[in-house]
DNA sequence: ATAATACTCGAACGCCTGTTCTGTGTCAAG
DNA sequence: CTTGACACAGAACAGGCGTTCGAGTATTAT
């Protein structure tokens, strides 16, 4: 006869361990070392403690770093990943400047008013130089796709190639909007993003403000229980 | 004379250090050790490096577990953080149903085709436990303020308060859309999200099904290089 | 029963690592 | 010049930590 006991999968030793390193990377940001997981999951023995994680090493639950402490970290659904934490400068309306990094005043850190977002959802390599992020208040961008409450993350940017959306201050019309930006001959052309709207035309030689590319658009439905 | 060369803020060396961190921390998935960062800040001695530590400690920069190895974390920008890892399940169409978890798939790991949520991004504490990712094909839901390639975070649900934000089946119609949910007195309303358009009615005696609530939408701006 | 395999423990070895102490050179204030 | 804060180097110490070895127990296959 085969073992039938647990030979299949995982033991139920392997699954604590894995909860532990997982547990214990969330609570103090680096790995656990092997005598404390030995204290954690019931096991006396250093040795043991290693016997588990080669076995979790082949397969393919984790990875070690040999020879160095806390060397172990979990491979599957990585717990932990880069993100980039983007300043809230503050909110857009239809009728005031956007409140754009004003220079070297980015260093600073704001851990509350903050946005994290995951590096894997970047779409270009633009890894945090020059993010910032914005709600939106009202409606005013509605043509955009953009609605009350939604969070734009936007790169700072003076100019714009055709096809990016961007956030321009149009002083004629005392208006910041977001629009898809494009060149034609002699004017620009201001593209909402829904397109059952019509565009905004604007002559070159009229002042136009481009204050920065939008990156990313993010809502949260909230539905914050009634 | 007071000094004036840079008592202010951070030296040159602190710099350096935050950075290695951050970069060693993104590498290898554990902080380094005060050795290794001295050999890559070049620092020749390990008490020196302490001394840079024990400053970035005291101005709040880093956080340190004493006495345990590698103890060093960032503090401020959070490198690293608790993401949830969404399973991208399919696209939606207006013409199609929606693919949603037939059940138990939910433990399979994709690593790729999945979405990474921040943790501090999800409205309520509905943390990972039936979620998943649609990617939105077509602008069949811009009534729902959702564009084409969008991405919606939903939350497996077959019923939904007032206000929740749900992908509904209609049979009649032979159409999956996303809307706010009202119950009325004897008919749904199914509001669209932007406010120029109207709502749909259907009785309460019509077949209608709840495949999920929305939790969030995120859209990418790709705009791509040209 | 015997052998093989899986699992556990304890201890010891030795490198890794944080801490601490002593010493040196610089620079500005007194 | 002296003093003292500051920046840095080097060495030494003590404990942390991964690794390895020997041995014991239980379960299963032969």
């Amino acid at each position: 006869m085969m073992m039938v006991r647990k030979s299949k999968g995982l033991g139920e030793r392997h699954q604590k361990i894995i909860n532990f390193i997982q547990d214990y990377q969330r609570k103090f940001k680096h790995p656990p070392s092997i005598r404390e997981i030995g204290e954690n999951c019931g096991i006396s023995s250093t040795s043991v403690v290693n016997y588990y994680l080669d076995q979790l090493e082949k397969s393919g639950h984790i990875e070690r770093d040999r020879k160095i402490s806390r060397g172990v970290r979990l491979t599957g659904p990585s717990p932990l990943g880069d993100m980039l934490r983007v300043p809230m400068l503050g909110r857009i309306q239809a009728g005031v400047p956007i409140p754009v990094p004003s220079g070297a005043d980015f260093p600073l850190f704001t851990p509350e008013d903050s946005v994290d977002i995951a590096m894997s959802l970047m779409p270009s390599k633009e890894k945090g130089k020059e993010l910032f992020a914005l709600e939106v208040e009202g409606e005013s961008m509605i043509d955009a796709m953009i609605n009350d409450g939604d969070i734009v993350i936007m790169k700072s940017a003076q100019e714009a190639k055709n096809g990016d959306m961007v956030a321009v201050w149009l002083p004629e019309r005392n208006e910041t909007t977001l629009k898809y930006f494009y060149k034609e001959k002699d004017r620009y052309r201001l593209q909402p993003a829904n397109p059952t709207m019509g565009p905004i035309y604007v002559s070159k030689s009229d002042p136009l403000e481009i204050k920065g590319k939008v990156v990313m658009v993010i809502r949260k439905v909230d539905s914050f229980a009634a």
